[in-house]
DNA sequence: ATGCGAATTAGACACAGTCCAGGCCGCCCC
DNA sequence: GGGGCGGCCTGGACTGTGTCTAATTCGCAT
């Protein structure tokens, strides 16, 4: 993957290759995602970038972060009902969720294979699938 | 499916089959669920029992749909970032999202094979898969 | 410097869902 | 039948995520 080894000079040509302005504040919110191999809150990404430069307002994130989703820089993914995670991880994968822990981890989509699903509909385009396989660890867990 | 036909009467013996006691609003929710094969948010569940049947609160609503989900007698569908939908039907099924209209359908799990995926780290147990292909109309979207 | 459109900001707002303290209801036991 | 008890329901306050808006600031070109 090429998403490792971003410097901030780097992430602003990956956004302008979006065709997204590459503003102070983008590329702290797109090096908070790429640094990290991690999958992050709206809220985590606000605490991150507001950890290093001083101020970074939650309606910026907010809207920089649906930005990047409409511009296919990153991907929401959608598990957990009380927050939105996005993964700068857009290629074809899925994901396994604890949901003890609330970790999201990615599981490779290259040689997964699915069989059996119906026709769509006509007129009807696929815009994506996800996979979610959602775990527990086994003893812990009471009934 | 069994889900069908269900009077008020036979719905009390569901409830009692999962160890739930049967109330005269859970009896209420569950009908709202069961008597249409359709996805319900908490809010559409909070509206059609009250049309009928004057008041059940909005808390008595969502302890209600929580115990259910216990007590596996419904699912949670997490695709929509904005509410869960509840699904009467807990056998092995997949859904298709339409993100424009917010419409959910299910896909019969039956013929749908999986190959290829990873083995669960150990001590890990499996809660259950979610598949969800996310589509929209074809020509109406705008880039 | 000046002007202009785009981006950002603070704060108010909207909304789903949860919590809490009080009251009600059904049920059991005497 | 009456008294007590535990579970259920209720309104309302509260929380947290995400959005909206009006005003300010930024960056850039002239």
């Amino acid at each position: 993957m090429d998403y490792l080894y971003h410097s901030r000079d780097n992430l602003a040509e990956v956004l302008r290759a979006h065709a997204i302005n590459p503003t102070h504040q983008r590329i702290e919110i797109a090096h908070a995602l790429y640094s990290r191999a991690e999958h992050l809150s709206a809220d985590q990404v606000l605490a991150i970038v507001n950890q290093r430069h001083p101020e970074t307002s939650r309606a910026t994130v907010y809207n920089t972060l649906n930005l990047f989703v409409r511009k296919k820089l990153i991907r929401e993914v959608i598990v957990d009902p009380n927050r939105v995670f996005y993964d700068p991880n857009t290629s074809a994968h899925y994901h396994m969720y604890d949901v003890e822990t609330g970790r999201l981890t990615d599981i490779d989509g290259a040689e997964v294979r699915i069989e059996g699903l119906p026709d769509l509909p006509a007129g009807v385009v696929t815009e994506g699938m996800d996979i979610i396989i959602r775990v527990r660890r086994g003893d812990g867990g009471n009934k």
